[in-house]
DNA sequence: TTGACATGATACCTTTCGGTTTCATAAATA
DNA sequence: TATTTATGAAACCGAAAGGTATCATGTCAA
């Protein structure tokens, strides 16, 4: 009974991990060239990486004795999507917000 | 040096209050009638309205001796547009994948 | 004014989180 | 082969999260 959006949603609770997706935005990355962009241990690094995996925003590849840290973009656009169950009512709400701000200025 | 999302992403994390929220989005509600939809006390609901309302994502507003929630879109925008990081990323992406999927179906 | 009702607030408990340290393992290299 | 390098994994710790029960407070209504 729990939402397939859960593990995400968990994953970017923190912003380390959010961070962290920011930086393979630009490229994928081995988990020790991550870590050097934290300030803690690798082993801390790591686990973060096995949650942003557990919630499929990122996937890793073994290469030799490295593995690679790659972003996810349909794990990502997973729990982007959970928002568009609000659409209608945020294109309604803000559009009242709009209208009554701008009858304040008259 | 904290984000402004911050609040609002840790208030996403939980599922009970991303399940308050689409409550919420089909009608205002006081923290009873939240209450009524969850197998949980008054007072937990209570915290969670809390912490949904530290994330900006509802407004409280005292109405007599009752407390009506209400949706906040902007707070929920504020989530919704840290994704917007990622557009360029995922358009690319997703169409490499698709093109990826193209070609082993040939 | 008295009582019922809707909520606020606090203390307390258990589990999860975010971090560390330490040790094990697998692969590249001298 | 011996050693360095990149990672995995487990034990441990303090703090935060998610619940409960209990009591206090403010408001409506008879």
């Amino acid at each position: 009974m729990t939402e397939p959006e859960q593990l995400g949603f968990r994953a970017l609770a923190d912003p380390t991990r959010r961070s962290i997706l920011r930086l393979l935005a630009s490229q994928d990355m081995t988990i020790a060239e991550v870590a050097e962009n934290f300030d803690m241990t690798r082993a801390a690094v790591k686990k973060h990486l096995t949650i942003l995996d557990q919630g499929n925003l990122i996937s890793v590849e073994t290469d030799g004795r490295s593995r690679v840290n790659r972003l996810n973009p349909i794990g990502l656009k997973g729990v982007f999507d959970w928002f568009t169950y609000f659409d209608a009512f945020w294109d309604s709400r803000l559009d009242t917000l709009k209208s009554e701000i701008e009858k304040d200025r008259q």
